[in-house]
DNA sequence: GCATAGGGTGGGAGCGCTCCCAGGAGATCG
DNA sequence: CGATCTCCTGGGAGCGCTCCCACCCTATGC
């Protein structure tokens, strides 16, 4: 049971530098040696120790994951076990590990710290709704930086699903349907990724060559209870659909149409995005648009990858729905 | 912005040995001494590089977390996402970083090989439900774990919640209310949970005098089919209550009862186990076991760390809900 | 006065690896 | 046949830290 490369180079009576080279892939070595070493290697059960690698060539397989505040308020909601599930596959993959990082207020070791500990090469930003007070620290210690969603600083590369034409298919889908004054219920204006949806319900309604009518738009906070404040509102201007940004609002805006003696979907049209599991088990079921939260965390990962191996320019993925 | 001891070591005019022994507070150094640099250090912003410490202490502070197979399967259920907020938080408060480690076949780094290679001092292991095939390895590298729920090897540390004392309670809670033949829908006899769920719906009963009717009892799988499956069964049998072992199975039992035109409660109390969102949900509301997964992660990590400390005896700790 | 004891400090060695440079053995060339 | 090139291999140095041992200096004992 040899458990340095030291001892696998005795064994195999070559140098350190030469196990060294096998183990790392390295061309410059023949064939019969590498063949030799890995039996050796393969017999001993050696594994190179990470530690002593990531000193000696200064880089680390570790990258990490930075979840935002509030992780388990998300009750019944799977998008970051989900996301977390694909940055995990895509991460040991592509042999590297995933390190968790919670980005809550009063937690002592915030990401960039651990950045500045030399343990982490790169890190995965998670749902930075507003500009998040850790990312700023973070880039400046020039740690390679991939966001999921877009963030406001333009500096930072990130993958999204494409929220805009995503929101844009629904509204025109609605509009397909006959509906001729289609609400929306937005997101917050903060949010990049509300914004690009409002823009997609604008893209669409212009598309048909409607006029844009200000009063049937409302903007909310993602949350179930903006959703009926929302609805309550546009239900004075006699919508015949609404398209509300997110699963919950739509859940909100559901309750509220009720109330108000209303069909879903005779008298109003309801549609919301996120595809949460809530939206199946509405009655009658959500139209909606499907968010594959693990494929985003695989991309992340990935492209996170990529700007570890070149730390060059900071391209942009969009992903369809 | 110096970035090594040796750095710190020279603006402060000591060696590198005291600006160590300072930064691990090593009481050998005058506080003269020790104020000086520690100016020095906070000046300069200074952090030890993790790696070059793990190499030369041997240790680290990482430690990883096992998260079963089919981890983004458990939709709608907030038992993970907050079972590693507690791990996290725990891990953060005593100067720890969490690794996740995803236990699914098809994995190319399986937890004992990462072991192996020195990066992780301790493990966490969740919901070992079976004997997990990764369990064995893992041990045998020697490295300290703790699992979240009994596992069936006597060997392994571990916290839970206490199962059988909760199904005692949750079942005198319906023999209380009058009911006399009080079903039972275990889990999967293999997973030391559901025994001990079982054990404790026996005891109750034989606490209050009456004679288990083993016709009352089925074994089911934890899941909402089995729970509709078990309670077609029991109903043959005219139970005035059932207690499912999972809320999953009490799902399946409800509607299984309504499809018998059979009403909850008058004419069959139902009681479940685990407090999932969707118990709060079903009308009417179950009457559930809460656990509370946040704590669980939280007692789990803070044993692996006295285990780390001191790898000796093997406690375990139970956790009332 | 000299031995003994410590608190406080410095420097060497080494953790297990990578990286670089040097060098030996053949192959190829003029 | 020596010069050059290429392929492969070996060993030194060093990554940034911890640990151990040696050392100095002052305080205390008789």
């Amino acid at each position: 049971m040899a458990s340095t490369l030291e001892e696998i180079a005795v064994l195999s009576g070559v140098s350190r530098s030469t196990v060294s080279r096998v183990i790392n892939n390295d061309p410059r070595v023949s064939e019969t040696t590498r063949e030799h070493v890995l039996d050796v290697v393969r017999q001993e059960g050696y594994r190179p120790n990470l530690t002593a690698r990531g000193l000696a060539s200064g880089k680390t397989n570790v990258i990490a994951a930075v979840i935002p505040v509030g992780f388990d308020n998300v009750l019944s909601d799977p998008y970051f076990p989900s996301l977390l599930h694909g940055m995990a596959t895509a991460a040991d993959g592509q042999d590297h590990f995933l390190m968790l990082s919670l980005g809550e207020p009063g937690f002592r070791h915030t990401v960039d710290e651990i950045a500045r500990q030399g343990v982490i090469a790169g890190v995965v930003f998670s749902a930075s709704q507003v500009d998040d007070p850790l990312l700023g620290p973070l880039i400046a210690t020039g740690t390679p930086v991939v966001s999921v969603g877009r963030p406001h600083d333009a500096r930072v590369s990130f993958v999204d699903v494409d929220n805009q034409g995503s929101a844009r298919q629904v509204t025109s889908h609605l509009l397909r349907l006959g509906r001729r004054r289609v609400a929306l219920i937005a997101g917050p204006s903060f949010a990049p990724a509300a914004c690009d949806r409002s823009d997609g319900y604008r893209a669409a309604i212009e598309s048909f060559g409607l006029r844009l009518d200000e009063n049937l738009v409302y903007e909310g906070t993602f949350s179930e209870a903006s959703g009926r404040a929302g609805m309550r509102v546009l239900l004075e201007h006699r919508p015949d659909a609404v398209f509300a940004a997110s699963d919950r609002m739509a859940a909100g805006a559901l309750n509220e149409i009720r109330a108000a003696g209303l069909r879903v979907p005779e008298d109003i049209a309801l549609a919301g995005f996120d595809d949460m599991p809530l939206a199946a088990e509405m009655e009658p079921p959500l139209t909606t648009i499907r968010q594959r939260p693990h494929r985003l965390g695989e991309a992340a990962v990935n492209l996170l990858l990529d700007l570890m191996a070149d730390p060059n320019a900071t391209p942009k993925q969009v992903m369809l729905p």
